[in-house]
DNA sequence: TAAAAATACTCCATAGGTATTTTAT
DNA sequence: ATAAAATACCTATGGAGTATTTTTA
């Protein structure tokens, strides 16, 4: 009873048989069917054999259903109906814009990039429906890994060959330091080195691109650590630290606390924003089409 | 979407994708089903073209369902199931005796026959199941033909070539007349042919064959004409005439009813009783075994 | 380097075709 | 005589095989 021996008999003899009861002759079966009557009648008598049953009675003239021969082609027309949903459900799937794309997004992008994102997409590209999941590079890296989810946004270009990427646009940093602070007009890299650092918790991806920018300086790193921008920007408003913020939480996040914002004199401190899918995905012409929208969000954010 | 169209793919290929599906590989897949791996590879994407949806991503080192694929799998799943319901079903009404037998029987055997074959059956072919009808020949035979009869039991040899038959057995006719009657001992036909013959309506083969047992002589036939043996006896009885009754009913009719029965001394009084089945039915071993019990069940009835 | 799938080919089993015969009405 | 299925035989598609290459972890 295992699941994987063949089987001894193919849908297409299911359909001749069919067609047998159906039109009550081998000849109009075989018409029906597009074939010719031998090769009709060889199928099912093929069938017949492979089943241990005879379905039908032959006469000159007629051909009559057996009484399990009746049992059996209800149970055959019921096997035919699922295999033609099949083919019915793949055409349904094979519609484009019929897959909702899931696209995992680090925490640090999500918020400030999404509602823009959102609007573009209805916009642009009104069928393409989107799952975003807020999750950092590892996990998105793992989960598309996993086929669970079909592109991740993330800031660090993605190194397996399986997987395809894309750049989306490059954001520049800001020092954010408190209201209060002495810094003034554009700050460079060495300053804001010499400052007590807030940074994030590991596994940010921020936090490491922070402290890429800051090279081979040495870094004053406060004992605290974020979990969110939310929080890193209340305490750098606290006076516990001065940071460094993508400029596209500016606008949400220095609002709503007692900071300044302060661009850099360096040139290239920022980060680059990719689009990643598993090249062999599916679904790799939506996945395109979304990077377009999101890199025209992006472009226009600035 | 005409029922007979071809389908594009084979219930194989679902159980190769399925395979695929259950153990997370093209190679793995392929020892299960017992082939090659390009040749199961092969067959797999000719489904997936054939639905024109992606089922799969490959991997070098793993196989990844897409989401589509696992909504397809899920329905790929259950037409296999339906399709191996079959060779279920098959198996099951393949075995012996699984099959109840429709006997068409007339109605002047029914009553005095079937006793003793329900008997004789459940001695001899207790897994013979037998489902009897009362239908006269004409009835009898039109069933037979449209498949909704396994067999009848009558009186008369079918002529049709694909009507196959075996000699039940010999049932003498005796005469039966009113108890006041004069005639006494053993009747000839000649005596019996003289007197008012009453007989069954029309479509009963017992008047067929009395009037035919009385060859070319001139009968003198009641104008009453009775609807069943049970009447007939009544209304002789009642002194309307006097009839011929098959052996087998004497010991029923004859004890309800002022009557007397009489042999005949002419020989060859009486009519034969046939089984007859289609000669293509699938049933033919099961009719004939019915036909064996039921030669002993008459036969024991002398 | 190794594991897995794809590719390139060869082969043959078999579905399907045509022509004919058989069968029963 | 005719309608319908079976039979005989041929053809060719395509499923399955082996050997090899490609890919990527």
């Amino acid at each position: 009873m295992h699941r994987f021996l063949q089987l001894p008999f193919t849908l297409r003899q299911l359909q001749y048989a069919l067609a047998v009861q159906e039109t009550g002759g081998f000849g109009r079966a075989a018409e029906l069917c597009g074939v010719a009557q031998p090769s009709l009648s060889a199928q099912v008598a093929k069938l017949e054999h492979a089943l241990g049953v005879q379905l039908f009675e032959r006469h000159s003239r007629k051909v009559l259903v057996t009484e399990v021969g009746a049992v059996l082609l209800d149970e055959m027309a019921r096997t035919l109906t699922t295999a033609r949903g099949l083919q019915g459900t793949a055409e349904a799937s094979a519609t484009p814009y019929a897959h909702t794309l899931r696209v995992g997004v680090i925490p640090t992008v999500a918020p400030y990039l999404l509602p823009a994102a959102a609007c573009a997409l209805a916009e642009q590209a009104p069928g393409l429906k989107v799952h975003w999941l807020e999750l950092q590079t590892a996990a998105c890296e793992a989960a598309l890994a996993r086929g669970e989810l079909d592109a991740m946004l993330i800031a660090d270009a993605p190194s397996q060959p399986s997987v395809d990427h894309i750049k989306l646009g490059w954001e520049p940093f800001v020092a954010v330091v408190p209201e209060t602070h002495p810094l003034t007009g554009r700050v460079d890299l060495d300053t804001l080195a010499a400052q007590e650092l807030l940074l994030l918790e590991d596994g940010h991806c921020l936090r490491d691109h922070t402290l890429a920018v800051c090279a081979d300086r040495q870094v004053r790193e406060s004992p605290y650590r974020a979990t969110s921008l939310v929080t890193l920007v209340q305490m750098v408003g606290a006076g516990l630290g001065v940071s460094v913020l993508p400029r596209s939480a500016v606008a949400v996040e220095a609002a709503r606390a007692p900071v300044r914002t302060l661009g850099f004199r360096d040139h290239g401190v920022g980060r680059t924003l990719w689009l990643g899918w598993r090249a062999r995905s599916p679904h790799t012409r939506l996945v395109r089409e979304l990077a377009r929208t999101l890199r025209t969000a992006l472009a226009e954010a600035d």
